[in-house]
DNA sequence: GGCTTTCATTAACTTTTGTAAAGAAAATTT
DNA sequence: AAATTTTCTTTACAAAAGTTAATGAAAGCC
């Protein structure tokens, strides 16, 4: 159940079994269906996911339209971190695009897990550092890239996402629309 | 020398005087003049710079271009971060835009400042977390608003910045051509 | 099975941005 | 102060993306 979470945590710290199982008691596993919202745009995210099976989608709503801000896989921590550090109201949504099975924590009792274990801080420094470096990876790519260009490396590196996320969902994440993505596929196709 | 470090610091952990003067001893100030390579691309930056005085411009080099990925202000850390926080070569350059004043602290000297001051690693993490929540907001206006939309909230938030720095500097920040940003500023005089 | 909804593609047309080049204004250097 | 470089704007043309709408395929639902 949390082999996989500890594994995760093993590339960045290293916990005592002790410390392990301190943590273990403050988290919480979840059965969610597909399409469940776990955070509703409006709403201040009180809870931290860490994903053990399934697929998760961050979303902004423009209008009546939703725009994917991220795609959480497996193995991963996710949750509108905007609205989950600062516990204010979250600007995004988190979807379930997949049946998933979550570990859950709270704020209140993440706070109090640093308390209790202080590498907990440094794993949680880390894991805040690698996620800062990954937006701005993001976003140089956006800077950088031309949309074709940002299809490509999405493809290359996330490939395996095409076949289990409708493809609008991943044009609105590379900031295009999908009759754009189409048009991009079609002039790929002949190189 | 250290009051504006010590008071952006305060607004997320408070040191006890021991420790201020603990994190006092690990920096060295620097006085820079303008046009002044702090990292060179390709380069590890070895270096964390809190900005005394001054202005530093993060950028990507594509072709031979200068593509910004970021400006820094007063009293902000500035850094490639994702060279400095890796110890990896850095995929950005980092210059001084004016002269500059800046605290300087290495990477060694950071992760020794961990052990001896452990609130340091609460204050690392916190100001992950936020350089984490303003990179999603930048990337957010990438995903959500038109070149024309991040123009004016650039304008609106970053006004200052508009007399301090070239255009075309600007331009390449919100992804779009200074001969672009041009035709968008002559849209707006109108309206 | 038959129905509805969602999804992906295509076409026609509009809008916006990119590219290249040239000239004016401002800043910097000598 | 003059010369040089940098910065900013403008123009004309090309390329790309957005918008709207229609079609067909696939998936989900009763």
């Amino acid at each position: 159940m949390f082999a996989a979470l500890f594994n995760y945590c093993s590339q960045l710290v290293s916990f005592t079994m002790e410390e392990q199982q301190i943590i273990e008691s403050y988290f919480s596993v979840r059965q969610v269906p597909k399409k469940f919202t776990l955070i509703q745009n409006g709403k201040i995210a009180r809870e931290l996911y860490f994903i053990n099976k399934g697929l998760l989608r961050l979303y902004y709503t423009k209008d009546t339209e939703d725009i994917t801000a991220f795609i959480f896989r497996e193995h991963l921590f996710a949750s509108s971190y905007d609205s989950f550090l600062r516990q204010t109201p979250s600007i995004q949504g988190l979807d379930t695009l997949e049946d998933s099975e979550l570990l859950v924590i709270t704020y209140d009792d993440l706070n109090t897990l640093y308390k209790k274990v202080p590498r907990m801080e440094t794993l949680a420094r880390k894991i805040a550092e690698q996620r800062f470096i990954n937006a701005q990876l993001i976003l140089s790519s956006y800077i950088l890239d031309s949309p074709e260009e940002r299809w490509k490396k999405f493809e290359a590196s996330n490939g395996d996402l095409l076949l289990r996320v409708p493809h609008h969902m991943i044009a609105s994440f590379l900031g295009i629309t999908p009759v754009s993505l189409s048009r991009i596929r079609k002039r790929l196709q002949g190189s």
